[in-house]
DNA sequence: TCTGGGGTCCTAGGACCC
DNA sequence: TCTGGGGTCCTAGGACCC
């Protein structure tokens, strides 16, 4: 058996853990650039908040029930995030058994658990995470991934009747909670995959399993397809996997604070996305053979598209894999030229890292001359200054000092699990 | 009128996830 | 005026090989 561990509103959760006067109070947090709502509290949807929700759009109503909102803080949900995590491993005494599938999930293995007290153990775990760390969880619990993902979205829709637990042990508890799905909400099943199905007629989760391994073959992404209908029929066919050691790719992209239409500003955001993207490099010990860079022009015409211009990218294979900042924002500047035109306004840019390779393992560049081996130590240096003093003291000139396209981000709370100088205060 | 049968590797793009 | 950021996996198709 498996289950899935959920963070309730983790990011609420998270702004709430340092302001208890906030409890059972509507919370929400905003995306980057405070663009829209990503997480809500239970009193926030209440009140009709909705998921995704741009911010500008929710502000009357937020404003109206006197709602608390919130900037992303990333380094406060990282650190609670890994507190909830080391709590499960330690539950199943075998971080083997722990999958951590994003920042506020996990998958479980409960192995073999008779069917009766499967219930209890995953309270227990509930129970223990909330106590230990003071983040709330809700668990599902069934014989395959899909499944499990079913039940847990069936214990937060109805958290008072559930205690946010729900177990789906045997085929008729399975077919049951599969015939109140709705096909839409099937991890797996997404806009595309939800308009072909409603198409044909198929609404619910129960009627997808139903469907043809075939047809799910042909119509839903290939062996995607095929697993998804295997698993809702309880034949797990996806099992659970080895903590991913290093990325395969590494992005830094952002929105810009507000739009630009200068190069000069636009080279400055992709030096500095490059610099965060190194850092990540870096930090998994891996170096990158390939840079990609895409601004993206906001759209002439408003009537015709609300959100944005057509993307403009491209890349650059480096003649060796590197993890120092400054071989790469050379090749990520140059790039910016080739793209920017001139008389366009952009509000948005971002850097990819791919092809990586573990650092110990670069090739040896035969024209390497003597200060390249101090890069090294130099980006070390740099990394360890900028993580215990605070962001960016040290950082390269291309970056920029003014910085008029930063993010905005007005509304976020201390770091208090990770700064010093931030930490919580009693008086 | 006729035009083999395998392979491999790479990239772009679609789909999904949180 | 204002709509996020960071990932993964899979497939199709082209280039190239013998």
């Amino acid at each position: 058996m498996k289950a899935i561990v959920d963070c309730n509103s983790f990011y609420c959760s998270a702004e709430r853990l340092f302001r208890p006067d906030l409890q059972q109070k509507p919370v929400v947090v905003l995306s980057n650039n405070d663009g829209c709502i990503v997480s809500r509290s239970d009193e926030a949807k209440a009140l009709g908040v909705g998921m995704a929700a741009p911010y500008f759009e929710a502000r009357p109503l937020i404003l109206q029930h006197n709602i608390s909102v919130f900037s992303s803080n990333y380094n406060l949900y990282g650190d609670l995030s890994w507190r909830v995590m080391e709590t499960l491993r330690h539950l199943m005494g075998d971080a083997s058994k722990v999958e951590v599938y994003s920042v506020d999930e996990a998958f479980i293995d409960l192995g073999d658990i008779p069917y009766e007290s499967l219930f209890d153990a995953a309270m227990n775990i509930r129970k223990t995470v909330e106590q230990w760390t003071g983040i709330s969880v809700s668990i599902g619990v069934a014989p395959t991934k899909t499944l499990a993902k079913l039940a847990n979205y069936l214990a937060k829709k109805n958290k008072a009747a559930t205690q946010c637990v729900t177990v789906l042990a045997t085929r008729e508890e399975q077919v049951t909670a599969m015939k109140q799905t709705r096909v839409t909400n099937v991890w797996g099943v997404g806009g595309a995959y939800a308009k072909k199905l409603i198409n044909l007629g198929i609404t619910s989760a129960w009627e997808l399993s139903t469907m043809p391994e075939e047809w799910a073959h042909n119509n839903m992404g290939g062996v995607v397809g095929t697993r998804l209908v295997r698993e809702l029929n309880g034949l797990p066919s996806r099992d659970m996997e080895k903590p991913l050691v290093s990325k395969k790719m590494i992005a830094t992209t952002r929105m810009f604070g507000t739009p630009v239409t200068n190069i000069n500003d636009i080279k400055e955001a992709i030096a500095t996305y490059t610099s965060r993207a190194a850092e990540k490099l870096r930090r998994q010990h891996s170096a990158a053979k390939v840079i990609s860079v895409f601004i993206v022009p906001r759209e002439q015409n408003y009537e015709v598209s609300f959100r944005r211009g057509a993307t403009v990218s491209s890349h650059i294979t480096l003649p060796a894999a590197t993890s120092s900042t400054n071989e790469l924002i050379k090749p990520a500047v140059q790039l910016v030229e080739g793209l920017y035109e001139q008389g366009k306004t952009y509000k948005k840019a971002g850097v990819m890292l791919a092809g990586l390779e573990p650092d110990e393992s670069i090739q040896g560049n035969l024209f390497a001359t003597g200060p390249q081996k101090y890069q090294r130590l130099l980006m070390d240096m740099m990394d360890n200054i900028n993580f215990s003093m605070r962001d960016d003291v040290l950082k390269f000139a291309a970056s920029g000092l003014a910085r008029d396209w930063k993010m905005r981000q007005e509304l976020r709370s201390k770091r208090y699990t990770t700064r010093w100088e931030e930490l919580y205060e009693v008086r």
